[in-house]
DNA sequence: GTATCATCGTACCGTACGGTACGATACTGA
DNA sequence: TCAGTATCGTACCGTACGGTACGATGATAC
């Protein structure tokens, strides 16, 4: 407020830059005990911890602020739902879940995805808030969303009734397990899942949810 | 084989036996990186690293041992599947997928079972093959036995024919998603799903996998 | 009872880490 | 051009860790 930022305007926030980009790829790679600061300097081609400990007060503040940017500002796969607008009839409705159901299953086994996963799962007992961050920006908000989805399917008859938080958990769950693999098995270039094991969940899910209206037509 | 285990038989084997509870209780609450060899040795009431290290040539050792341990003899879930007989009608389907899904998610979510999880996932890239044995042993394992239990429903006609490799995994992986939620948001006290979490699962699996039956009949 | 071996208690080694201090040097803005 | 400051380069501090060494002490087997 007070003019605080006035003299440095590129130089400084390059080096910031440099920084948080280079304390990313460690601590996704590595984790947030294996990653030394000096490790961080060096790949951030900075020659001095006094440079990192004028932007940053501690390693555990850094790391928090590359996991909350992480969370924050990553193109997550819940938007992917949120720009669903509510479908027209039932064929409209398949589309868009699988379209969406595919972007996932790809994004979620992405090396970089992946990493994020794993980090904020391993350090979220010492960093409770950024876990607790993480999980209502990226999966609560999907299940929220496919569920709401749904929902509004079914209000216009397309689908029936149902209970939606647990078909959506079922869903994103079912593309999650996939990951899953890919944590516990790593590096060994196991091949992500082909996109049809998506399509398949998307046809199971829409299958228990016209079953009943067979019965009622 | 040449008598080399002959005069130690209780002792050495008491010691052994704190040394490796101590380590799993720790190892599982801080993880493999923050917790020290003195740690362990306190915690296990033995004065001396001679000791633990006679008995397990280093930490990481030691690590291993535990975590095997736990991947082998832990009573695990898919036990709760392999136990199922193939069913004699849809009701014992049920029935089974029911009691099985209860099962499955008060296990999963309960505290010592989630700490085994965040620490495979987060050691999973140093420790490959520990990672490789546990999915193997549980999840996979998880996977085969609903598949095939439910191929088992179908072949009697109890069930129509589906892609059940995506049904086990949308049904695990749904129970899964509630572990994920512990294992993000920790500490503070979120109270376990209720079983007909569970519940509501199995009969939208099974409505999937009946509708077609309908028509057919 | 005596030899054997596990454990004790303690001291030690080398290394690595998070964080600080400080003078020297390069850059930037007026 | 000059002042301010961001960065450099390096040295340092205190601590903690994994692992080793060794004599003393206790239990166990023949």
């Amino acid at each position: 407020m007070s003019g605080s930022d006035r003299g440095h305007s590129s130089r400084t926030e390059k080096t910031r830059e440099s920084i948080l980009a280079a304390a990313q790829r460690l601590f996704l790679e590595r984790g947030f005990q294996a990653t030394s600061t000096d490790a961080i300097l060096a790949e951030a081609g900075v020659s001095s911890k006094e440079t990192l400990y004028r932007y940053f007060a501690s390693k555990e503040e850094l790391f928090a602020a590359v996991l909350g940017h992480l969370t924050t500002e990553q193109p997550d796969f819940s938007a992917r739902f949120a720009a669903l607008s509510p479908p027209r009839d039932f064929r409209a409705l398949r589309e868009s879940l699988t379209t969406a159901a595919r972007e996932i299953l790809t994004l979620m086994c992405q090396p970089s995805y992946l990493a994020l996963w794993r980090t904020m799962m391993a350090e979220a007992p010492r960093f409770p808030q950024l876990g607790a961050a993480f999980y209502s920006a990226i999966p609560q908000r999907g299940f929220t969303l496919v569920g709401s989805l749904l929902r509004a399917a079914s209000e216009q008859r397309i689908i029936v009734e149902a209970d939606f938080e647990a078909v959506a958990r079922m869903l994103l769950g079912g593309l999650l397990s996939y990951a899953v693999t890919e944590l516990l098995v790593p590096g060994q270039e196991t091949q992500p899942p082909s996109p049809d094991r998506a399509d398949a969940m998307v046809d199971i899910i829409l299958s228990a949810l016209t079953s009943e209206t067979e019965r009622s037509t």
